[in-house]
DNA sequence: GTAGTAAATGACCAATAGTCATTTTTTGCC
DNA sequence: GGCAAAAAATGACTATTGGTCATTTACTAC
C-alpha cells in the first residue's frame, strides 16, 4: 500500500516540473514581465494549478532561486572537499564564485533581486525562511575555512572570522554585479577590464587580511 | 512678452510637483506597491496629466532619485572644497557616503533599485542617459582625488585611478546595502555590527593602496 | 461499480499602467 | 470684453495580469 508515497512523489515531481516551465520563463523575461499565465501554459497546466503548489509569483522565482543556490553550494562544496592550504582555498573560492557567475548568470542575478527590499513583500514567510537558512549554509562553508586560517596562522587573528567572510563576500558580490550590469560600459568608455578589477580587489583585501606566513604562501601560489 | 519663458517656468514647476508627489508615494510604499493613480492623487491631478510629463511610471521614479543622487554630489563636493589632505579626503567621502545613507536612507534605496536588470526595460533612453551622466560625475570626482594621491605619492602609483575608485565605492557600496537590509540580523543572529565591518573594510582597502609616506598620513590621522 | 477524496480547471474579479477623445484653460488679437 | 486658436488637463476606458474559487475531472478504496 505504497500509494501514499507514490502521491508524495507525484506532487514532488510536479512541483519540479513547475518550476522548470517557471524557471524557462523567469530566465527569458525577467520577474516583472513574466506572466502567470505563461508559466501556467509552458508547464501545461491551468494557472490555479500553480497556486495549489506555490503561494506567489514571488514565492516561485524563489524556488527557481534556490536551484541557484544549490549550484554555488555544490560547487564551493567541491573546492572544500579537495582540502587545499587555506590561502588556496580563499582563492579558489573566489574563482569559483565568478565561475559561478559565468556558468549561471540567470541564477546569479536572481540572487541579487533578492536583496532588493520591495521585492520581500510578496514572499511567504516559510519560503522566506527556507532561502535565508540555505544562504546561511554558504556563510558558514567560508567562515569555516577562514577560522581554520586563522588557527593556522596564515590569516590575521585579531579579525572577526564572521567579519573577515562578509567582507570578502560582499566584495566579490558587487564587483561581479557589475561586471554583469556594466563590463561593456567600463571596456568602451573608461579602458577597464572589472575582471582584472575583480581579481585585483580580492588580492588587496585577502594580503590585508594575512599573516607575514600567508602573505608567503601567497607569493608562492602567484608565481 | 515673456509669456513663453513664464510658461516654460510653469511647465518645470509642474514637473517639480509632480516629482513632489511621487516622491511621497515611492518613499511609502517603494516602486511596485505605488500606483500612478495614487500619485495623482497626491499631485492633485489627473493620471493622464502625469503622462504629459513623464513617460512611465519607472521614469518618474528615476526622476526622484536624481534629487538623491544630486544630494550626494552636493555632499561630496562640499568634501572636496574643504581642500584636505587626500588621505583626509579619502576617509571623509567613505564617512560621507554612510552619511548620506543614514540621512536619505530612501533616496540610497532607490539607488540600488537602479541596478537590478530588468527595471532598464521599462526606461525611457533619455531619462537612463540624463542618469548614466550624472552618476558619471560622482565617479570622476572620486577618481580626480584619487590621481592627486598619486601625484603627491600618497597611494601606490602602480594602481589605476579609476580601478581604485571602483573598488572603494563598491567596497562601501554593497555594505550599506546590506547594513540596510540585513543590521538587524547580523547584530542579532551572529553579534556582528555591519557598521563596524564597513568601517574596517574601508580601512583594510585603503591601507593596501597607500604607500609608506600615505600610510603615516592614516596612522596620524586614527590616533 | 460506486462513494468519497484529491487534484485540476478556467471563468472570473480586482487592481493598475497607460491611452486618447473630450473638456477646460490660456493666449493673442481686435 | 469677446472670440478663435492653441495648450493643458481630464477621466472614462482598455488591456493586462496576479490571484480566487465554484465546478469538474481523476483517482482511490472497498
Amino acid at each position: 500500500m505504497g500509494t501514499i508515497e507514490r502521491k508524495e512523489r507525484e506532487k514532488e515531481s510536479r512541483k519540479e516540473s513547475i518550476i522548470d516551465a517557471a524557471q524557462k520563463v523567469f530566465f527569458e523575461k525577467g520577474l516583472p514581465l513574466s506572466t502567470m499565465d505563461e508559466i501556467a501554459e509552458t508547464a501545461e497546466l491551468a494557472k490555479g494549478t500553480l497556486y495549489l503548489y506555490y503561494h506567489s509569483k514571488e514565492d516561485l522565482y524563489l524556488a527557481v532561486m534556490m536551484r541557484g543556490l544549490m549550484i554555488l553550494r555544490d560547487m564551493f562544496r567541491e573546492v572544500v572537499t579537495r582540502k587545499l592550504p587555506v590561502v588556496k582555498t580563499l582563492i579558489e573560492f573566489a574563482n569559483t564564485y565568478t565561475l559561478f557567475y559565468e556558468q549561471n548568470k540567470n541564477y546569479f542575478r536572481m540572487l541579487h533581486f533578492f536583496n532588493t527590499p520591495q521585492f520581500h513583500k510578496q514572499v511567504s514567510e516559510k519560503m522566506m525562511k527556507s532561502c535565508d537558512e540555505f544562504n546561511q549554509t554558504l556563510w558558514v562553508m567560508v567562515t569555516e575555512i577562514i577560522t581554520q586560517g586563522m588557527a593556522e596562522q596564515k590569516l590575521r587573528n585579531d579579525l572577526d572570522p564572521i567579519e573577515t567572510a562578509i567582507i570578502l563576500w560582499s566584495n566579490s558580490s558587487t564587483l561581479l554585479m557589475r561586471i554583469d550590469g556594466q563590463y561593456e560600459m567600463f571596456k568602451d568608455k573608461l579602458n577597464i577590464d572589472l575582471y582584472k578589477t575583480l581579481r585585483l580587489s580580492n588580492l588587496l583585501l585577502l594580503e590585508s587580511m594575512l599573516t607575514e606566513q600567508g602573505k608567503n604562501d601567497l607569493k608562492a601560489l602567484l608565481n
